[in-house]
DNA sequence: TGACAGGAAAATA
DNA sequence: TATTTTCCTGTC
């Protein structure tokens, strides 16, 4: 650990509980490289190399440029996290075995555009699934970046998946999202995402939905993922069965998504990666 | 090898 | 408006 931290020339320290290994690995975030401890992961036109021990991260970078701050915003590192188990335990005490078992886990803050595609990969497949598809679409299209000698694809960029063929797509093999696929890659690019950021709640969940292949859940994912409204609460198949069985929250995923924020309140987003991340795991 | 897992859109009531 | 059916690939 030690030998290996000193490889890694940055450092922050965080405040608040933090988990490295949770935030990566809940399902958020599906193209992390992991060698032990050390995990790499391509955000933007970086790839990131980071070390969690105790309180202190450290990394390092091939590509453009991270800053600390960037990295912090990336990890929800500047998320209240104190306050908001706090408010979450006020407004539902049931919560408390749940927050302890996944405590450390942050919200992250994620490309807008890469976010999208990822979670129309991701309708009706699983995290393995989706993982590997969009390794396949990162290494048809995006840039390499080498650190430590090893290869690794960032996301590509909107005008290189514009250039992608019939028979790279069909190499895909997403089935009916292809279509989702090919006209969200017509009508958007990364801009057009990135400026959504002014919007409010409501006005970014309807430009979302506008998008064939992005519903009630999907839309609150990239919300929740990539646009820190921390409000929203996606109900897949596990955060369904999990709101029942622990809360005997029942109906539609939409009634869920609903009482749910009704609920939970300002961060209902942290409750939601909470309880994921336990039903998950226990 | 056939049953099953996994959300959104389209069709239907 | 609410419920049911269809879409496709991968896994066990």
């Amino acid at each position: 650990m030690q030998k290996r931290s000193l490889s890694l020339p940055n450092r922050i320290v965080t405040r608040g509980a933090f988990s490295l290994e949770k935030t990566l690995s809940c399902g958020q975030i599906f193209r992390v490289f992991r060698e032990g401890d050390l995990h790499y992961v391509p955000l933007r036109n970086s790839i990131l190399k980071i070390l969690q021990d105790g309180k202190t991260v450290y990394f390092d970078y091939s590509g453009a440029q991270v800053l600390g701050k960037d990295l912090k915003k990336f990890l929800g590192l500047d998320h209240p996290v104190d306050k908001i188990e706090e408010q979450l335990l006020q407004k539902e005490p049931r919560l408390a075995p749940i927050i302890s078992f996944s405590k450390g886990l942050r919200i992250v803050n994620l490309p807008p555009y890469e976010t999208v595609i990822s979670f129309i990969f991701s309708i009706q497949n699983s995290i393995p699934v989706i993982t590997r598809k969009l390794n396949l679409l990162s290494e048809m299209a995006g840039k390499r970046v080498e650190l430590d000698g090893k290869k690794f694809y960032l996301f590509p960029e909107a005008q290189d998946l514009r250039r992608l063929s019939n028979s790279e797509f069909a190499r895909l093999r997403i089935g009916f999202r292809e279509k989702f696929l090919r006209e969200f890659l017509e009508r958007f690019t990364e801009e057009d995402l990135e400026k959504m950021r002014d919007l409010t709640f409501e006005e970014k969940y309807s430009v979302l939905t506008s998008i064939k292949g992005v519903g009630e859940k999907v839309a609150h994912c990239i919300m929740l993922f990539s646009f820190s409204e921390l409000s929203a609460f996606p109900v897949d198949v596990w955060i369904a069965r999990a709101m029942e069985k622990l809360f005997g929250m029942k109906g539609t995923a939409k009634k869920i998504t609903c009482n749910a924020r009704k609920l939970f309140g300002e961060y209902a987003g942290y409750a939601q990666e909470y309880i994921y991340y336990y039903i998950r795991n226990t």
